[in-house]
DNA sequence: GTCTATAATTAGATAGAC
DNA sequence: GTCTATCTAATTATAGAC
């Protein structure tokens, strides 16, 4: 559209979206009102007033890296559309097989991106605007996609026998906490949980333990 | 031993041990730097200099709260020096009822006191004296305890098929998370997580999931 | 667009009267 | 022990020069 100014805009999504990332990080480590607009600028060496510059206020920076992050978590998890479909049309099968691909890309997810379930942990435990936002406006669709599936999955007796209502903040807490608490894991455990090893072995034991009938994969 | 102001003192233990459960819901809800001491006192019907008359400083408040709690689960969960003895004397089937009930207390304990996970996730998303004094001194005894009795329970086939380091925090947040998160949970689901009607499914959900070759109890 | 300076709040901690 | 008043430090947001 904007032919002239080519340059100037390149570096104007430039510095957003370089403030979008370190806000990730400043947030999902110490929360909302952890986190500090000072702090976020220095990251990608900027003063702080540009924040409010580029963006309206503190509240609005979370919201659009928020609304970043979870644009990343949806194209990570595109075989959600895929499960879908399998839902109504396709046999059970399939659906397990994908459901399973689907727990795998949400642990890597989470192992690659804690920011995601760290903002979610630090909001969720009390009532706010942002929470409020955030569960209607990202977690609801993800929730009310999941449990049918699940349902169908525990009818055929291949999933674990979790209620469909639990079962989303069991596969979550299940994938995410040692990620979530990443800097605690790793005094505790002295392994580093990230490693592409570790995430996989984490993986491989939430299919077999939450899908524990699931039919050996054939094609 | 004093026996005179012996109703002084309970006035003074009384205060003291209010403003730690004040303490507990502020820290658990906001995190350390979002609970401020004003709220704090505030709950009680207490002044915010107070705070610093009984306990030194916010840090110290917040350290005797997190081992007010803590000696709380060590409470609750008497039956670990049971898991202990089982663990060296006894055969593999009474440590596999015995660490059964030992979930089923986890999830009663974090469904009840929600404010222990929450404070272990908001301090363990980044590095702090906190978080290194919190794992050190109370988690590492849960988890240096509890590893080896699953390997036990993986080596007689009755356990999932997760690591036993991985282990920690796939319990924890299966457990937790939807009581950490209960503000989200009930926007999401519609539902009270903490009744025991759901406290009671939930468990035995991971109980089965968890241990899905626990013997039948026959005693 | 970026920088410095600063306004307006709010926080934890302390002093001193009672 | 408790209360009011206040100090100091840190925060987000804004104004205005460049």
């Amino acid at each position: 559209m904007k032919q002239p100014k080519a340059r100037a805009r390149r570096t104007r999504e430039d510095i957003r979206e370089r403030l979008l990332e370190a806000a990730l990080l400043e947030f999902g480590a110490k929360g909302f009102q952890g986190a500090s607009t000072r702090a976020i600028a220095k990251r990608v060496g900027a003063h702080q007033p540009q924040i409010n510059y580029h963006f309206d206020s503190k509240e609005s920076l979370w919201i659009a890296a928020v609304d970043h992050l979870f644009a990343h978590l949806t194209r990570a998890m595109q075989g959600l559309e895929l499960l879908q479909k399998l839902d109504t049309s396709s046999g059970v099968n399939e659906l397990a097989f994908a459901f399973a691909d689907m727990i795998r890309r949400f642990v890597r997810f989470a192992a690659e991106h804690p920011q995601l379930n760290q903002i979610m942990v630090h909001e969720a435990t009390s009532e706010s605007g942002r929470l409020a936002w955030m569960t209607e406006r990202h977690v609801r669709p993800l929730y009310d996609r999941v449990r049918p599936l699940w349902r169908r999955l525990r009818k055929a007796g291949i999933a674990a026998p979790i209620d469909d209502r639990l079962l989303h903040y069991v596969l979550v807490g299940a994938a995410s906490t040692i990620y979530v608490n990443a800097p605690e894991a790793r005094l505790l455990t002295g392994i580093e949980p990230t490693t592409t090893r570790w995430v996989k072995i984490h993986a491989e034991g939430l299919v077999s333990t939450l899908l524990p009938n699931l039919p050996r994969e054939t094609k």
